[in-house]
Order: C-alpha cells, then structure tokens, then sequence
DNA sequence: TTTGACGGTATACACATGTATACACAAGGA
DNA sequence: TCCTTGTGTATACATGTGTATACCGTCAAA
C-alpha cells in the first residue's frame, strides 16, 4: 500500500505544516524539511530522489484524504431543495479540517511547477465528475443534460476551493461565504435549466407573477 | 507621477519577464533580479527598501494597465444580447497580450505574501466593482438587483482570471473556455433572475413549452 | 554468525543569497 | 567652484542551500 511510516511521513508531514504558515509546496527547501521534521538533512534522499518526487508524495497523501472526504459525500445530500446547502456545509467544514491540503492544491494549481499542475488538475477534474455523477445518478436536476451537469461541477469544484482559503483564514465571512457558494451553485444550474430559451422568452417567464415575485 | 524609468524599470520589467517564465512573484530573489536587469545587485536598493516594496510597485504597475484596459471595456457591450460575448472576447484578448500581470495576479492572489494578497484583492474588487455599475448603467440585466450584481461581478472576475491561465498556455483550447466563460456568465445572470422563486415554480415553469424546447 | 539492506547521522564542499560598507561618477544648485 | 544628491559598482561576510562521501545501529535472512 501507500502508506507513510516513520521518517517518510514525519518529513511529508512538516512540508503539510510548512505550507500552512504561508508557504507554497515548490519553495519548500530540503534542509528546511529535515530541520521542521527534526530529523538529517540527508535523510531526505533516503526517501526522495529529489524534491519534485517529494511533491508528488505530498500530493498522493492529500488526494488519498481527499477522495474519502468526497466519498462521504456520497452519502448525504438527499432532497434536491437542501442537496446544495448540505453539500456546501460539508465540503467547507472538510477544507477547514485540512487547511494544508487546501492551501497547496490552491497554490499548486496555477503554481510553477507543470508536473503538479498537471496532477491536481487530474485530481479536481476526478472530484467534479465524481459530484456529477452523484447529481446525475440521483436525479437531483433532471431538467439539465448530463454534459452541462459535469460543466458545472467542474466550474463548482474551483469555485470552492479557492473560496476555501478565505473560509480558512477569515472566520467571520464563514457564513457570507457559505450563502455566497450556494447562490453560486443554485444560480448555475437553475440558469441552465433556461439554457436554451432565447433572452426574449425568459424576460416574458420572469415577468409573470408566479407565486411570489417582489 | 508614478512613471517608473532607468534601473526602476528595467528591474521591474526584468520581474515581469521571470515571472512569465513560470515563477512567482514572492519567489523572486534580489540578486536574480539584478542579474536578468543586467545590473548590480545593490543597485536594487537604489530603488527598494526589500523585496516585498518590489512586489507591491510591480503590482502598481500591472494594476495600472488593467485599469486602463478595464475603462476601454465601457465602450463596448452595447446589446444585452452581445454583451457578455463581446466582453467576454475582450478581457480574454487583454489577458493574452499581458500573460506576466496574469500570471501575477493569479499566483498571488492566494500566495504566500498577506500584502501581496490585500493588494490584489482590492485590486480585482475594484475592477469587479466597476463591472458591475457598468452592466447596472446600461441596464443590461433590469430583473437582477444591483447587489445581486455585484456578487456576480466579483464571481465572474475570478472565474475568468483563473481561466486565463489555461487561455494563456493552451491555444488549442481557447475557443472552449470562451464559450464556456460566456455559459458561465449568462447561467449566472438568469439563474439570479429566479433566486426568489421556489424549485417547483421553476419547474413548471421549465416544461411549459415556450418558443423552443428540446 | 555473518551479511546486507534500511534508516539515520556527521562532515564537508561549492555555490547562491541578502546585506553592509566603501568607492565612482554625473548633474545641478549654492 | 564646491557640495550634495542620485544612480551605479566592487568587495566582503555570514548564512542557507543541494549534494557527496563516509560512518553507525537495527534487524531480518542466509
């Protein structure tokens, strides 16, 4: 299995603790490594080649965390009306559990190195199809196509993420932010239920005093 | 006026130009600097107390760009129906011909360096902001409220700031974010037309046949 | 009991970095 | 004319970095 023992975790570990006083994964030195694990500065080659591969070791550790995190998700959300407000609720008390998995995939994604890039894409686009999936299989927006529901989780599962670090760092916006996501989220896929209406035929629908319109 | 010349500039621009090379603004060291400016390295403190004051006259000087090329954003926009088309084809071009700002401002927008970030933030919130009164001036969406706007505003900033990168690096798929950004935008707009409409007033309203329906 | 791999350490080297001090030279005002 | 100010340079130092080589215990297999 992957799992990390000894050594090897303590040094991925005090990268995870690093990165969340304000550092980005790519800086990360090796001798800074070893000092905050407490361990030899050589002893990091006896784990990693170099420090790309450290990286990559990083990102498995978080992306192993974060898929269960994800899968747990599966098991909520059951009406369509508070499907959102559960999801968001959720995702957001899990990023701020993990605030050193956030924050590097929020830096590493448009960091400078392409190997990890190119990997946390990898890992972003597996959750959103994971979530479309789950909002497909369950019937939650029938009134939207398969292809725009995967659109949208992938827009949706950016959004989050990067909404993560202020729900992290500013805990009195916690709530502004959580309404804010389920706006984002409610808006998208109730505007792509009009999709294919022309600008004309909705101004006419919206118009039209339904139940409540103020 | 804050017109940078001589070493300022030519430090600065050297910035610019290792930045777009796939580093980080934070990342940058003094010496390097001075090396890519083709100067001594104590010339930078002619002109710098430290590193961060380099950081923030960068961002003054990218600010300053944006800021002109947001007001040529006014001029146009003239249809609702267009708008977000024409805007959306604009801000891309923008991004595409300055890809060191870019690159900047979405590395450090959640980087490392809390000054940086502050900065930053007040910067894109501006340029949302002045979205935002634009699209209420024309009154190019009537049935959202103004505050509403903004939100939206402050959404589709960051969203097409993030996009850009990928604009930037991958040519073969610009066509597909362009489009996607302006589905982004329009489903944002109409799903806020709905906000205070329940789920089962809009599904009713959905299968009501209107002009087309697949 | 010996062997060898594994994880950890110590020392050392070459190089890069931020910074301090001191020097050079042009332009402009007194 | 002298003196100051702005801009650029050279030298030097302490510190941090990645890496190479060599040494040491533990433990399991032969």
């Amino acid at each position: 299995m992957n799992v990390l023992t000894g050594g090897k975790l303590k040094l991925v570990q005090a990268g995870l603790r690093l990165i969340t006083e304000s550092r980005s994964l790519t800086s990360l030195g090796l001798r800074e490594l070893a000092r905050e694990a407490g361990l030899n500065p050589n002893t990091f080659y006896r784990h990693f080649k170099n420090l790309d591969e450290f990286g990559l070791q990083v990102l498995g550790y978080i992306a192993a965390d974060m898929k269960s995190g994800v899968r747990e998700l599966r098991q909520m959300a059951e009406s369509s009306e508070q499907a959102s407000r559960d999801t968001v609720t959720y995702v957001y008390h899990y990023f701020l559990a993990n605030p050193a998995a956030t924050t590097v995939a929020v830096r590493e994604l448009h960091g400078p190195s392409p190997l990890l890039r190119k990997a946390l894409e990898a890992q972003l686009n597996a959750s959103a199809r994971e979530m479309a999936e789950d909002i497909i299989e369950r019937q939650l927006v029938n009134a939207v196509p398969p292809e725009t529901i995967h659109e949208i989780s992938r827009m949706t599962i950016r959004y989050i993420l990067f909404r993560a670090m202020d729900y992290i760092e500013k805990p009195e916006q916690r709530e502004t932010i959580q309404r804010e996501t389920e706006r984002f989220i409610n808006r998208q896929f109730r505007g792509a239920m009009l999709d294919n209406l022309s600008q004309g035929d909705i101004e006419t629908l919206v118009k039209k005093p339904s139940s409540r319109v103020g």
